[in-house]
DNA sequence: TTAGGGTTAG
């Protein structure tokens, strides 16, 4: 009994080492303690293999569950899970399911972690269809969904576009509480940030008084949600209040709470309260992180302070943030707007990589001083490298081109627009049958009983059969 | 000892 709390009293002696990185030490202690008699237990290893995959990686995390086997101890489904985690952070997806395939094979049983974990493993890398696959797995395994279950799926379909029934978003949180699945505040802030998302912002908002109204207690999360949504709107006092509030009530902040601070100040225009809050985080104890100074950077770019935000680029990369493509955009859209095409057009040509906000400012930008022909170059370029622009961008260049006499370069831009487009609809319809799968557990998931719906999925062509132990691997390879 | 929700740009 004294031994049992001699190692609880250990492992957290250990826990604390882990939590602050210090792994080497936790290492030491542990060799230093079997000297001493403390025997490591799962959870002393479970600890170290936690700590592992978020400070060092999912490869080092799995040598540790080797040397716990070696040490004699087995592992359990928290070891798995944890590894699970750590690829799932690393955005695996293969070696996630790899870890599912090992655990079955070994003789672990997963629980409903384990598939929650998997699939928004599978959500995150943008693979819903796989995701519903697990889900459809797991039901057949018998393991029941939770409440995490359901919230995963509603923010991985949310996340990559299957927004479905989202427009009745409330009904979805009726139903949820009907169907004896009550949801909590996580699922609240879930669909409530779907909304702001889909650009729903008036239902998003009730949603947000109707779980101040229910009771629930709000915490950063729902704060950040919320006047991030309100400072887009350009609703700073409401913003404000929110924030006023958040302190009224006692929520610390962390990073990305100071990080929603300072774009409210920054949309206000007040970039002195922004930096002044930069400072107050780093004397806090606490760092900026590249959304920090993204933010800052755009800040000053809306302001018209070009050369601030430019040095303040430059000073991200020095301290090691990086280069931020979200900064770059910024800075080549503050370029353009002030007139300094020339110099957007060289910060574009330096950067390795594009995306579509990119090509859109830059376009924008060259339509405006009436460079159609270089905006047809770098649209073409555009197409080819597979990148889409806003329709509003496009139309400017091909409008462009047809009022400046260019009608060679518009009949060809048209060729290649149409032939991406030709494309897009082919996989659209690809993804349209697969997508089937995601859309019809969506609509399930909150009309039927969970059991009505698995036995009903049985017969779906795309679940033919179970899953089996080394078949699942190759359903997705 | 393990999971799900929050912050940036056109």
């Amino acid at each position: 009994m004294s031994c049992g709390f001699s190692t609880r009293l250990f492992n957290i002696c250990i826990a604390s080492l882990c939590k602050a990185s210090k792994l080497e030490r936790a290492e030491a202690i542990i060799i230093d303690g079997i000297r001493l008699g403390y025997i490591p237990d799962v959870v002393t290893y479970n600890t170290l293999i936690a700590a592992y995959c978020r400070f060092v990686g999912v490869d080092a995390a799995y040598s540790v569950l080797f040397r716990m086997k070696e040490a004699g101890i087995k592992p359990n489904v928290i070891s798995y899970n944890t590894l699970i985690s750590g690829a799932t952070r690393d955005c695996l997806p293969t070696r996630s399911l790899d870890l599912l395939e090992e655990m079955l094979q070994v003789g672990i049983c997963p629980d409903a972690w384990s598939y929650n974990t998997l699939m928004h493993c599978f959500f995150k890398s943008g693979r819903p269809e796989e995701a519903y696959m697990i889900f459809l797995d797991m039901i057949s395994r018998d393991v029941s969904p939770s409440s995490t279950t359901y919230n995963t799926i509603i923010n991985g379909l949310c996340k990559t576009g299957n927004t479905g029934r989202l427009g009745q978003a409330r009904r979805i949180l009726k139903e949820l509480g009907e169907s004896g699945h009550a949801p909590n505040i996580i699922t609240y802030t879930t669909v409530m940030k779907c909304c702001f998302r889909s650009g729903k912002f008036k239902q998003g908002l009730e949603i947000f008084t109707e779980l101040k109204s229910k009771g629930y207690a709000c915490d950063t999360f729902v704060y950040c949600t919320v006047i991030s949504a309100l400072s887009k709107l350009g609703r700073i006092r409401e913003a404000n209040a929110y924030i006023d509030e958040m302190e009224r009530v006692g929520i610390g902040l962390d990073i990305v709470a100071y990080n929603t601070l300072i774009n409210a100040y920054c949309k206000e225009g007040k970039l002195d309260i922004a930096f002044q809050l930069l400072n107050e985080i780093e004397k806090s104890g606490l760092q900026g992180d590249e959304y920090t100074h993204t933010i800052l950077v755009d800040g000053l770019c809306k302001m018209g302070d070009i050369d601030a935000a430019i040095r303040h680029v430059r000073y991200m990369e020095m301290s090691g943030y990086g280069s931020s493509l979200v900064a770059s955009n910024s800075l080549i859209h503050g370029l353009c707007k002030v007139g300094q095409v020339d110099s957007a057009i060289t910060l574009f040509n330096r950067l390795k990589l594009k995306d579509s906000f990119t090509y859109s400012s830059l376009l924008h930008g060259l339509c405006k001083v009436r460079r159609y022909h270089t905006a047809f170059r770098i649209m073409l370029a555009c197409v080819r490298d597979g990148i889409k622009v806003l329709t509003s961008a496009r139309r400017a260049v091909l409008d462009g081109l047809r009022s400046s006499r260019f009608y060679r370069e518009e009949k060809k831009l048209n060729c290649y627009v149409a032939w991406t487009n030709c494309h897009d609809n082919l996989f659209h319809v690809v993804v349209t049958m697969f997508g089937f799968a995601a859309e019809h557990l969506f609509l399930s998931l909150f009309c039927a009983s969970w059991k009505h719906f698995a036995e009903y999925n049985m017969h779906l062509p795309i679940n033919n059969g179970r899953f089996k132990s080394r078949g699942i691997s190759s359903v997705f390879n």
